[in-house]
DNA sequence: TATGAATGAGGCTTCATTCAT
DNA sequence: AATGAATGAAGCCTCATTCAT
């Protein structure tokens, strides 16, 4: 449901609170909104604050698959308001001047978390050097959000064994692998 | 811009005539966007006709990031568009039921030539045999979709260098690829 | 169907012209819903024409329900413009000062020819002398219009027996008759 | 006026409300018109509801009379609407749904009340035994109805001289009576 | 002269916001 | 502080009328 389908009265009834106690606590619809989006970040966040310490674990691509189905199960909330944030300009101005909660703020919220994490698996060899890690973290996370949204890959969005598939694209690239080298026997 | 900022008054507007005269060609609102949509996805489609008879020609990487950047350059005037649909639950029903132009049906639009260009190339060699073609092309074209959206990637989506590593990720993955075996000699 | 329902378009569709050509005919809407009517009524006229000839033939109870079965008939197509007249105040203004047709005219309608038919059946002593015979008429064909209009009666107005009881109410009264004097023998 | 001419403007103004608030209390124009009738009516049915006890007392002639006179002048009101209410079909299907006052039910409305009224004169043989009270009803005030609505009556309906004649014309009927028998002296 | 696309005023309705209680 | 009725701007759409062809 996007920013117009939800209406000032449906929220407060939702709520369970009247219309007009919306505006006890927010100056105005907008900033109710950005409000319940940074909300739901901060819930993702929370959940991917151990990222960047699980490097030199399990193999990327394992932590990276886990990693987006946890997101895109959280995201069945937080697209919704994600999409709502990009498809109104004026809401993403807004977005720019929101108190950010000081937690997620520190934490940097998703993208710089999976950043972290991808420069801490390239600091061991297992992830491309020439790669930037933040820029790469934009993609895959931008990747998950374009499916999930794109009408494209169905309704629903993917299930685990879609983003299995997508996450081994993202690890082993499209481009046929050289047989690896004999290990030295 | 989205579906419900749109509106007939700005649209009439914009498209120099009157308000009223809109339903003179479209039965509704919804219908005049879901034509625009179609209408946006027949010049992509267009461009993009020869893609599969491309195969085997130049790298699967310089193809690819071709075909993204000008993919870019025309989805500045359908991303709106089409995030409107995704946003827009409504539309999408409607969607199903617009007459597609024949043209564009029998090319089965972005996606269908996207996939079978991969296919293509998997049969010379140049991509995974492991790949589902299909879903790789949606996982290829959503990704596209959502950096240009997503406001991770910043406003304005990705330059034709940021497209370029973006490819990179597609078409090598993340994971460092082992020494190719050296070359006889 | 009243007069906001039988749109310009409607009616030029019905007629097999263009929404355009009206306007050639008629300066504009009301003047084309007036002449409607007028012409409806000068076919209920012409049909009454010879009813004040018939004065002093059968019973008048025969006469006058005859005379409202036709009517009723007719008036199925005219019901719907005289009632769209009396709901539209605008347009019974225009209806004064529309061109009524000479012919019309001279017979002065449906009530003047009601009313002569009565007056000449009260000279042969077979209608009340009291009464005013163009009240009467009035009230009688108000009542007929009343019976087809008014929700009271049910969707359809009267059937013909309904008539015949409304017609004899109207004869006979509804106050019980005494017995008339025992003929001579 | 009609249910066309009403607009909400007109009607929020002249209820001396913003037109937005007429949607607080109803969920349609439509709704608000039934209800606007509906609640005409009771007025007229309270007024009404003593009716049959009245039986048996003053001349027929003058309890009808006194009736009809009451009912004009209480119809200058509802009648407006009633028309509409004819002149709009899509109303009258409306009509049947609405939430009719349990008190106007109980009532049966002005038909069922003047209906009970004419069975308990009849049953006093103050009226003709063969007619249906119920029809007789109707009849009568479709009368009332179409002498108020038809222009053949004139602009304001009757006056109290035109509604005396009215129901003489109910009452005793257009034949001529015969002479009563000589009382025997 | 006939057509029908274009026009724009105005209709009904929704909805974010205000305000008296 | 909470409520929810009231507000009025604005949205989508219809329709009588005009005008270029």
């Amino acid at each position: 449901m996007g920013y117009h389908d939800a209406t000032t009265r449906v929220i407060a009834e939702r709520a369970g609170v009247a219309e007009g106690s919306i505006y006890r606590h927010f100056p105005d619809k907008r900033a109710l909104f950005v409000a319940a989006a940074v909300e739901g970040q901060r819930g993702l966040t929370e959940w991917m604050a151990d990222l960047p310490a699980r490097a030199g674990g399990r193999p990327v691509a394992d932590v990276l698959t886990e990693v987006f189905v946890e997101l895109s199960r959280l995201r069945e909330t937080v697209v919704p308001l994600e999409l709502a944030m990009a498809a109104t300009p004026e809401l993403q101005r807004h977005l720019e001047g929101a108190a950010l909660d000081e937690t997620v703020r520190g934490l940097g919220g998703p993208p710089q978390l999976l950043a972290d994490y991808l420069r801490a698996e390239r600091e061991r060899g297992r992830v491309r050097a020439d790669l930037d890690p933040t820029r790469t973290a934009v993609v895959l996370l931008a990747t998950l959000f374009g499916v999930q949204t794109s009408p494209l890959a169905g309704p629903g969005g993917l299930d685990e064994a879609g983003i299995r598939e997508l996450v081994s694209v993202f690890v082993d690239g499209i481009a046929p692998r050289p047989a690896p080298p004999a290990p030295a026997g």
